[in-house]
DNA sequence: GCCAACGTTGGC
DNA sequence: GCCAACGTTGGC
């Protein structure tokens, strides 16, 4: 199984929003590393942590669990979606999605400023200046490093 | 709100 | 196919 990490803007959609779904379809990405990853790479049963972004304090929140692999995204065939794209076609889609399904929060956020200082995690993209990447795979190694820090006082 | 870094677009 | 211009992301 493989394990990830998905960001969200809180205003837009935060980790009690899919608290609140409980099942919920992570659409509009528009970005073709982060699709080519839900597209070939997510499978149902794999882990990911929810991260949100743009935010006062941008941390890791919570994890979910991916439970339908990549289908095409209907919000890029529908002109009223802000993400509509034009040149995606429902015969040759360019955008997929996948489902994921609320598992729990953290038992507290871990800001990204804390997830800087630790060089166990020097090779995840979300520490990297300049990341844009809004999913993003993490190692096994990575993912138990992180849970470890939950029960951690922050810095 | 600023702005650096990045991905995409489109002219050539 | 190059690359400048542009729009977006996202931390600060």
């Amino acid at each position: 199984m493989n394990y990830w990490l998905m960001k969200s803007e809180p205003d837009v959609y935060g980790i009690d929003d899919l608290k609140a779904a409980g099942v919920d379809h992570w659409d509009g990405v528009r970005n073709y590393q982060a699709r080519n990853m839900m597209r070939d790479r997510m499978k149902p049963g794999d882990l990911a942590f929810f991260y949100h972004s743009n935010c006062k304090e941008p941390a890791i929140v919570g994890i979910m669990e991916i439970v339908r692999e990549g289908y095409p995204d209907p919000t890029a065939f529908d002109p009223e979606a802000k993400y509509y794209d034009p040149k995606s076609d429902p015969d040759n889609p360019r955008w997929y999605m996948v489902d994921v399904k609320y598992v729990r929060h953290l038992e507290r956020p871990i800001p990204l400023a804390e997830l800087k200082q630790y060089e166990e995690l020097a090779d995840l993209p979300l520490v990297r200046r300049g990341n844009r990447l809004s999913i993003m795979p993490v190692t096994k190694a990575q993912w138990d490093f992180i849970l470890g820090l939950e029960g951690k006082e922050g810095s």
